[in-house]
DNA sequence: GAGGGCCAGGTA
DNA sequence: ACCTGGCCCTCG
């Protein structure tokens, strides 16, 4: 592994140069106001006595111009150019951001040194810790250092920056709480981890959680026991929805004022209000979604990352870094705690374990079947349901009874894996798919009385005819949540049928009877647990083209499932021999994870291996692929034609996979940013994205 | 990415 | 003698 002490070296000056610039920049500030960051006419110029050269690193994403340069610190601004501020330069004739890393007393650099054009404030936004880390990452994921920078520090908001601060928590530790109702007491491990947190130690562990609501509170304490301790926590979680429960959870656990939630619905004056409140030191721990992940929370103590398979984890900015990635890097090189949880266990997380990195923190079996619910599972050609809405919502009888009887009780939380009314139909006689006459996008119906329209282009396709056999009438092939929820409705007369997806996504659901129907990850909580649950069309999950359909499935299935009250029933539409059902039904998904890293390993996929995606025009990835000098054991895969987005431009791309054993992915991102850097100093005008680590690989 | 220097090969 | 495009390098 990297060593440690990295981020010491990079800005050493931080310590010695007073954060809030003392009597010389209050000076400075005149009447002049605004003016004060700015370096007077040339010619007056003069060099600061102490340190007068600042490593600056510039606002510039290009490969080959990834390192820091040298500028001198006018006198003027002698007081104000604090490590980790932001400034303004002069570089290659033209101004542009950056950060100025170190203020060091002579310069590597032979040639002659321009000045600091202004220092855009001196709040030191780029902390050690964070330079070291934006570093260590940009090196991981054959990305720059601006890139990440762009990621973890939010843009300046002058305003808030300028605000008074308040101070309203006190300084007196978080308050206690008694061990009655300790969430860990359910693991065996976990008043062990516990107390390593509260020794100011450093426990690592992939907490695979027991179904339903008592997650966020563990979360919560971990963070105030590593507060007590002294130290600061961070918590990164998939979604707003997660933000909230986690935030409610540590002002229970914490009280107010000591913790802040960080998202990005907050606008940016109130997001970075709050980060600052962390970069101040205000606030000692955070929750938040991947964003988060490079808050600058002081003495970091322990990192949380909570339903690590989410693909909303993923960044979608480059260099496209993964929040497990980042919390671990941060917990080995802070010496921090690390806890990577969720309902069900990712094949990355089992890798964490397997090597040694973490420890299994789970609860025991007789433990897990007291919290979970009773699986059964119902084939394709299982019989459906004698009523006819059911039979037409596709509800195989055995989840139609079960929903009949639970709904004597309660809610009851019905899956459907697609959005829509019929996103999928086929010729009602041969069976032919459907699909645009114009873009070859699949057709689909929005509502029981409206014509097909394609789903890529929008078309409407009121004339379809079967370019098979002739015939126009169509027929569902994949029935959506919105046409399950009108089904349903006419099934169960008088139970009143909510729905939640992704453009409406319900907060959660009263104790009352009702079918809440919903996409998965937009599964609502229902006070006191849902009665039932039913995961129609698992096929639909199942048979997608990914490698980690299995995985993800499971993942879908069990946070759905962790919803229904420990021992009611759940009744999963799927093959009861799959093993992602095996799993589901025995609630066991770390033997499930096991196997299937156990079967990439044997297929050399990730995470046992580690691959990086080139995705650009076939010269493009060929000139690349030339120049990089790929590690041994490197293999080209591919290129394969990328589908073009709907309304894409631009030439036709394609992407190749290069997989290299896990051993050797440093030296495969090493190669591929160097690579990059010969493209970018050639001006090469077609761009290769990079990407280590891709979520989808087929 | 922008600007500049250098060289080759063409044009006036 | 002068212009143009391609190549490569620097940028502090």
């Amino acid at each position: 592994m990297t060593e440690d002490g990295g981020g010491a070296d990079l800005i050493p000056g931080l310590d010695d140069v007073p954060r809030v610039p003392a009597g010389k920049a209050r000076q400075a500030k005149g009447p002049a106001g605004k003016s004060a960051g700015k370096a007077p006419k040339k010619g007056a110029r003069r060099p600061a006595e102490e340190r007068p050269v600042a490593r600056v690193a510039v606002d510039m994403s290009l490969p080959h111009l990834d390192r820091p340069f040298d500028y001198l610190v006018p006198v003027e601004l002698d007081g104000k150019a604090v490590p980790g501020c932001r400034v303004r330069v002069r570089f290659a004739g033209q101004l542009v951001d950056g950060f100025l890393l170190e203020r060091v007393e002579e310069s590597g650099h032979g040639g002659k040194l321009l000045y600091l054009e202004r220092v855009t404030s001196s709040e030191a936004v780029l902390t050690p810790e964070v330079a070291s880390l934006a570093r260590e990452v940009a090196d991981r994921y054959a990305g720059t250092f601006a890139d990440v920078l762009r990621l973890a520090v939010p843009p300046r908001h002058a305003r808030v920056e300028a605000e008074p601060v308040k101070d309203d928590a006190g300084e007196e530790p978080a308050k206690g709480h008694d061990e009655g109702d300790d969430p860990w007491l359910e693991y065996p491990a976990g008043a062990s981890f516990l107390n390593a947190l509260a020794e100011g130690r450093a426990p690592r562990a992939v907490w695979t959680a027991l179904p339903g609501p008592e997650w966020a509170a563990a979360i919560a304490r971990a963070v105030a026991v590593t507060l007590r301790a002294g130290r600061g926590a961070l918590v990164v979680v998939a979604d707003g929805r997660d933000v909230a429960r986690v935030d409610a959870a540590l002002s229970a656990e914490l009280g107010e004022g000591r913790h802040v939630a960080l998202t990005a619905e907050l606008g940016p004056a109130e997001r970075y209000r709050r980060w600052l409140a962390v970069l101040r030191g205000k606030a000692r721990a955070v929750v938040g979604t991947r964003a988060a992940m490079f808050a600058p929370v002081a003495d970091l103590g322990l990192v949380v990352l909570w339903d690590d398979g989410d693909d909303v984890h993923a960044e979608p900015h480059a260099p496209y870094p993964h929040p497990r990635e980042v919390l671990a890097l941060r917990a080995h090189r802070a010496k921090a705690a690390a806890l990577i949880g969720g309902f069900t266990r990712t094949t990355d997380a089992t890798v964490l374990v397997e090597t040694g990195w973490a420890h299994a923190l789970a609860a025991d079996r007789a433990r897990v079947r007291r919290a979970m619910p009773r699986v059964r599972y119902v084939g394709e050609d299982a019989q459906l349901a004698r009523d006819a809405a059911a039979r037409t919502a596709r509800l195989p009888n055995l989840a139609f009874e079960a929903a009949r009887r639970a709904l004597e009780e309660g809610p009851v939380l019905v899956q459907v894996p697609r959005r829509g009314y019929v996103p999928g139909i086929a010729c009602g006689r041969c069976r032919t798919p459907a699909h645009c006459v114009a873009c070859q996008g699949p057709l689909a119906l929005p509502s029981s009385h409206a014509a097909p329209y394609c789903r890529w282009c929008g078309r409407i396709a009121g004339d379809w005819h079967c370019p098979e056999c002739g015939f126009f009438q169509v027929r569902a092939i994949v029935v959506g949540a919105k046409r399950t929820a009108e089904e349903l409705g006419r099934a169960f007369p008088g139970v009143p049928v909510r729905t939640s997806g992704r453009e409406a996504i319900l907060e959660r659901v009263g104790p009352e009877r009702a079918l809440v129907v919903s996409t998965p990850g937009a599964e609502p909580p229902a006070d006191g647990g849902y009665t039932a649950g039913l995961l129609l069309d698992g096929w639909v999950l199942l048979g997608r083209p990914d490698l980690r359909a299995g995985e993800e499935t499971l993942r879908r299935w069990m946070n759905a499932a962790a919803l229904v009250r420990p021992e009611a029933p759940v009744v999963v539409a799927a093959e009861g021999a799959l093993p992602a059902v095996q799993a589901l039904v025995r609630w066991d998904p770390v033997t499930y994870a096991e196997r299937e890293l156990a079967e990439r390993r044997e297929a050399g996929f990730p995470p046992a291996a580690r691959m990086a995606s080139l995705t650009a025009t076939p010269a493009a990835i060929r000139e690349l692929l030339a120049d990089a000098r790929l590690p041994d054991g490197a293999e080209v895969l591919g290129p394969v034609p990328v589908p073009r987005q709907p309304g894409a431009e631009g030439p036709e791309k394609e992407r190749a996979l290069v997989r290299v054993p896990r051993a050797a992915g440093p030296a495969l991102a090493r190669a591929l940013k160097e690579a990059q850097g010969v493209r970018s100093a050639r001006k090469a005008t077609e761009t290769v994205r990079v990407q280590i680590d891709p979520l989808e690989l087929i």
